[in-house]
DNA sequence: CAGCATCCGCGGGGATACTG
DNA sequence: CAGTATCCCCGCGGATGCTG
């Protein structure tokens, strides 16, 4: 048996879930990254404002949760990979939601309405 | 037309949700909310380590984001509920998800796997 | 190219005390 | 009870410079 509602202990789970999630880069990055592979410097390129530094340690982070896959190719001119994992991309669905939420979120925002409260 | 896939514009969208989700003890709030309409001294009992400082501010945060909605009851001695507004209630079904996948990511942290890499 | 090391500022957030 | 006000610490994260 599981949890049927909204019941048992807090939201430890979706305290866990957050705290993978939650990083102030790693929400843009796993999105990115639902889409491609993608190489560090295409990434720091689609993240602009992300410093070396915290794009590293977001990654790593991100990979010692087994969100993500680190590749690297031993070559002259260095290459790393940045890929899903299998697990990783189970956060497909929740981030459809999330982009779909947000995108209502905004859009409220942008049209404050002004017959309800 | 909407979006078909992880394709447009960054994860503008999911960085707006996460905005507004992904305050430190938002998640939790939410998450209890959810299930109940609740006082603040409640709120306080439910999230143990949380200061009435941080408490208050998440708080109101969610209540400008349009999330929550804090009814004050002016009585001798003073009674505050909160509960989720109408908006706020369409988080429900991203909360289940999240939940959902904490709980496989609390299951596959627990049982390391020693057979995979 | 893909990092790591170092320095450092500032603000997130804890502890505590006070109020309507 | 449900906050506000104040003080203060520490660690997040930016900037910069160096390396395999």
């Amino acid at each position: 048996m599981r949890h049927s509602r909204y019941d048992a202990n807090p939201g430890c789970s979706v305290e866990a879930a957050l705290e993978v999630i939650g990083g102030k880069w790693k929400g843009v990055l796993i999105y990115h990254l639902l889409g491609d592979t993608l190489r560090f410097g295409e990434l720091s390129r689609r993240l602009p404002g992300v410093t070396q530094r915290m794009l590293t340690q977001q990654l790593r982070e991100l990979e010692s949760d087994g969100v993500i896959e680190r590749k690297v190719y031993a070559q002259a001119p260095p290459r790393v990979d940045y890929s899903l994992t299998e697990f990783g991309r189970t956060l497909g669905p929740l981030f459809l939601l999330m982009r779909d939420w947000g995108d209502a979120y905004l859009a409220r925002r942008d049209i404050p309405r002004a017959e309800d409260t």
